[in-house]
DNA sequence: TTTTAACACGAAAACGTTTTCGTGACATAT
DNA sequence: ATATGTCACGAAAACGTTTTCGTGTTAAAA
């Protein structure tokens, strides 16, 4: 078991001093042919190769950017950190992975973690709990000591930093749209309760859309859950709602849930009561899931690009750490990513 | 903007050495407490925290461990993580993790990136592209150089380190049993080419369950797919393959599928053809995916455990991380995660 | 021959810590 | 009065780099 090399040892043995080494092996016109060889022969041979931490200290500069979701295990932010790791990756910069677990505490502790010296930036969505507090201070602190902040999907306008968001509005609203074309007269929503910015978002789409097309709005058609609720442990709870849901407007037939999971379980509760997807309920989620290209019938959905919006925020921040910054120049930008609507098999 | 502040700088503040700073800070009892107060108390209100990477310098220790995984766009993978972050973070450390895509040469380049200071260990699940090459030099210099690696899922028998695997021919096993139980007669396998180690134990099971209970190995019955093809994207080539399959065994009722995509095929095939499931047909999976519970109807599937893994691993490598290694003391060892076998709708 | 310039290299500082060891001031014991 | 000991602190090294600056040697120019 050989330790890794240093410059030190490689001085020592060819007798030169650690100036030297450093300089041959950056081909520095300073030193000369003879040396340049010898130095950089002994190093091939023994594989060395800058120590990382070393030169992290020194350039005070990691090459590292930090991302804290709220949970891992989820299609929508796996993909993100796909697209955060291949531009990352491809800019020489690595990437060090926190979990909120929608834990505000959780947020808390991973950044002051990371904030000391173990990265450059980060890039985050803010847990669901600390959208409910409403306390921000982490990341204005982080962002005061001066380490930029690019937040993606989950973001609130209070905040002053570079963002990367969907188009929630826009997509929910062209999916109710779709299902009004599709000669759908009693829509009902399936979302989250408010303080959810993007369920809150694509509830106003929904509503939009209804608006323009003269529809009158009514309550008793939007059901909004408490998703504080582990919905897919307790799915039964879930279902339970949307049959009440389907149970008192019998007259449904177009549904549009914020999410895959919901709208899947409208699917199977409209089933369950006998009704044909989607010849009697047309159904429209929004996702950048896997459930919906399989279940069956598949489900069309307002697709959210979340691999771009990883790549994205990655080359925001990225583009942030590596121009000198002006100090008064606080210029933030918003970056909107546009929503596709996939039609698949739950509507004509 | 405040940068953070250093040690350096406190001790200039109060007209102290840094030595001074430091060890007051760490609560010395060579500090007068006098001093200590007044030190504390202005580390306090400048809200001093150690930079990480300076401790790393000079403690030769980064308390971060490296993943590195095929692709994180996956149900099974994330959820490792999880398990590795869950007790990473329990004991101190952070995550830093690579994307090896299926590719050797990414995986070899992460780890090089890696190796060079920034994490303490690996942890890492082997590339298929690795797989087929068999080509493992950078594994072993990695452990060369004193860098401890424990391999999770996709691990092979030549390389010494610590692994954590599932118990894939005996879960592969009880779910033919289970057919066999219920009654299948001609029971088929979809499986990948051997050299996905996990698929070739999962075949292995499938033979083995057969051959216990007196069946005759039909090799018709068995279907083994080029999983280099990614066949989330070629669905359709996927199932045509199973067609096939379906078409010369009509007697197909049993089938065990050594994935989730697979088995979910393997349904949408069957029920085309005008095969009902589970009564003309029943079917098992092997997966911790998010398809099963939710496909209709439900798959019964061998759970693995994922972030039981990621958990083991962790504590794994940790453990080895703080252990003064005795140079000589060179065990390693190979933890088998049992599977469960759930039981949904696609078996009687 | 003396001055200048180019060349090839080394010493040392810096990044931010922790820790070992040394030392001056003072008090106590001889 | 001298020796011993405790206390409170500072200097310096170390982790592994990069980079600035200084310097001795040799060759070219005056």
């Amino acid at each position: 078991m050989k330790r890794k090399i240093t410059l030190k040892q490689i001085a020592r043995e060819l007798d030169v001093s650690i100036s030297t080494v450093s300089k041959a092996l950056r081909n520095s016109p300073e030193i000369s042919e003879d040396t340049k060889q010898k130095v950089q022969a002994f190093a091939k041979l023994y594989n060395y190769k800058p120590n990382n931490i070393a030169l992290s200290l020194k350039n005070r500069k990691t090459n590292t950017i930090g991302i804290i979701i709220p949970e891992i295990v989820h299609h929508f932010f796996s993909k993100v950190i796909r697209g955060v790791e291949l531009v990352a990756n491809k800019r020489g910069y690595n990437v060090i992975v926190g979990l909120s677990n929608e834990s505000f505490s959780k947020e808390v502790i991973n950044m002051e973690m990371l904030a000391n010296g173990s990265i450059d930036g980060f890039i985050l969505s803010i847990s669901k709990e600390t959208l409910q507090l409403q306390d921000y201070h982490h990341f204005n602190e982080t962002m005061d000591q001066g380490m930029p902040v690019v937040m993606f999907d989950r973001v609130v306008s209070d905040i002053k930093c570079d963002k990367v968001i969907v188009n929630d509005f826009g997509g929910a609203k062209r999916a109710v749209e779709k299902l009004i074309s599709n000669n759908c007269k009693q829509i009902a929503l399936i979302t989250t309760k408010d303080y959810v910015s993007v369920g809150k978002l694509r509830t106003q789409g929904y509503m939009e859309a209804l608006k323009e097309s003269g529809f009158e709005l009514k309550s008793s058609l939007i059901l909004k859950l408490d998703d504080r609720l582990d919905y897919e442990v307790h799915l039964e709870a879930l279902e339970k709602e949307i049959e009440q849901l389907f149970k008192s407007n019998t007259a449904i037939d177009g549904v549009f849930a914020v999410n895959e999971l919901y709208a899947l379980s409208a699917m199977k509760v409209a089933r369950k009561l006998g009704l044909e997807i989607p010849r009697d309920v047309q159904v429209i989620g929004f996702t950048d899931g896997v459930l919906s290209k399989h279940s069956t019938p598949s489900l069309s959905t307002v697709s959210q690009h979340a691999q771009i919006m990883g790549e994205r925020a990655a080359d925001l921040l990225i583009n942030k750490l590596e121009t000198v910054s002006t100090e008064a120049e606080e210029e933030y930008q918003t970056i909107v990513i546009e929503t596709d609507l996939i039609e698949r098999e739950s509507t004509k």
